[in-house]
DNA sequence: TTGTAAGCGTTATCAC
DNA sequence: GTGATAACGCTTACAA
């Protein structure tokens, strides 16, 4: 048994296979031992129950198969989903996740850093809006959805081609006179590159294009009067939308359905996310969806490289086009 | 600086701050010491940029600060609320949460057990469904929804007095002839306790009701087709629903508009949990709703309480009924 | 191949 | 109040 009531401990377990110290740890980690030591360690640790401790390793070894999360929040649909995969994908790979929820606050964000480096982590995934967050050159860093600089790798969504993706899908269902709308973070950054792509898709075909570009703290309100100006005898001069988000897509709907005027068949919508009712179930609208999956598993991927040296500044990850209700979707896929 | 590229450790914030080590350590822990020494000793630490190892601190102590969290999934609307709000209170009171995803499957959730002995935690919160996991009795653990024992302490919202206030609501507002559907876990627990207090309230007013509890795996066709034996001359013998969930309530009411039946004017329904489109916009259903802010503060309060000999078996946290548009509501509260 | 022993960075127990 | 010193449980040379 153990010593007494606390964990077994590798003396424990060397004691009762009647081998060294030593030879336990090198099973315990794989390190070739004699068969019959083998067999005998196992039976001993299985026997007293034993489990490494992580943090005695950890100390010894200064790798301690942990990452950090920095993310806004754990429970909006896009940022949750992110964190579960994330979750998993450095599980797969052996590491656990700690998340450190800042609450959108570049302080917290900040002070996120510093438990971070108390914390022992061995990298960090940053989804931040600090826009000059310090974080320690040491540390194996990888933001989502944020460039930083060419030094810290950067893993994203092809915003611009989704902006691209919206218009070209718009103009394909008959829509001739286009808007982008867009909030989020006052900071500039990859969600503007959705109404950049947009734009220019839409002026290389010649079509006209306007766009409202607001952030969070300007509310609805400048949109719902950007929808009234283009109001003409209560029809909308506007017959397709490209919002930055589906929750501002949700949100713009609801505006014009209030005007009583009816989506898809008298404005045309698509979002940006592909957020799903539910976490599961249906879309809240036609949407340019992000593949969370595919960005938790790269950057996972790019923050455990071994070698250090020649990491991508960015990736960018393709979307798909997923038809939600607020689009006329024509009969056969063209 | 500290010795070489490394992190500074409590020897180099001695040797700069010219005191021993055993100094550094109490300053660092808050014990008393000389008011010159504490100065010297912060300035050196400000200087050298240390940081506590927790690793070493954890070996030492052998508390973490430190707490697992096993659910089902980090992206759903529900588990990513309550780990958002254990999270949160977990670091407002100076610890980490570690998730631990199980997808549902309860082998992964006894291996989480496995994962988190090794992780040396100081405590776990579990919300799970198998309902035979062994934990170690040694851990402290708290669970959610999910009466174990009275061995470990259960936290969860009054499921039985929302079956009761969802009935009250529904009579209120006209109802006459209730159902309740239920959805989700097979193994019998918590969310069953919702029908009860329903069709207890119901019968206690002499009102007809029936049920039916279905499993996830049953799918929706059971209800469909439920629904379409209740179909006289195209309108519903029932007028008034109450769904183990407002993911259930959501479907419910997608078959029932299928049906062209209307939604709150010919069926009213009532959801649980109080779960909201994008995690903080329109809920999608009138609801039961969950308090889970509350109910992850009061779990973490449970989890880290130092007196582990009087806990409570079973903490249930009041719930609050609010429309949300599946509900005819009066124009005047009553 | 196996066993031995020196730390990893802290905390805690003592003499001072 | 301060400062050596011995653990904590593990990994890893290095010696056997």
């Amino acid at each position: 048994m153990a010593k007494n009531g606390s964990a077994p401990t590798m003396k424990d377990v060397a004691r009762e296979a009647g081998v060294a110290l030593g030879t336990v740890s090198k099973v315990m980690n794989g390190i070739p031992v004699g068969e019959d030591y083998r067999r005998r360690v196992q039976r001993a640790a299985e026997k007293l129950g034993y489990q490494v401790n992580n943090y005695a390793r950890g100390l010894k070894t200064n790798r301690t198969c942990t990452a950090a999360l920095i993310i806004p929040s754990l429970s909006h649909p896009f940022f949750s989903a992110l964190a579960h995969e994330v979750c998993q994908a450095l599980t797969a790979r052996g590491y656990r996740m700690i998340p450190f929820v800042t609450d959108f606050d570049p302080q917290a964000e900040q002070e996120c850093i510093r438990m971070i480096r108390q914390n022992k982590v061995d990298g960090a995934i940053g989804l931040t809006y600090n826009p000059n967050l310090e974080v320690d050159p040491e540390l194996p860093f990888v933001t989502i959805d944020r460039y930083f600089s060419a030094t810290v790798p950067c893993v994203a969504s092809d915003n611009f081609g989704g902006g691209q993706l919206a218009a070209e899908k718009l103009l394909e269902r008959g829509c001739r006179r286009l808007a982008f709308l867009r909030t989020g973070s006052p900071v500039p950054g990859e969600v503007d590159k959705r109404g950049d792509g947009f734009e220019v898709y839409c002026r290389s075909r010649g079509v006209e294009v306007e766009s409202l570009r607001l952030n969070d703290e300007d509310g609805m309100e400048p949109f719902a009067r950007f929808l009234r100006e283009h109001l003409e005898e209560s029809r909308l001069t506007i017959d397709g939308i490209f919002c930055s988000t589906d929750r501002l897509a949700y949100e713009i709907q609801k505006l014009l359905e209030q005007m009583g005027l009816r989506v898809p068949e008298d404005v045309q919508l698509i979002g940006y996310d592909g957020m799903r009712k539910f976490g599961d179930a249906d879309l809240y609208c036609s949407t340019i969806a992000q593949p969370v999956r595919k960005i938790a598993e790269t950057t996972v991927d790019i923050l455990l490289k071994e070698d250090r040296n020649q990491l991508p500044a960015m990736v960018c990850l393709p979307v798909t086009y997923l038809p939600g209700g607020t689009t006329r979707e024509p009969p056969e896929k063209g």
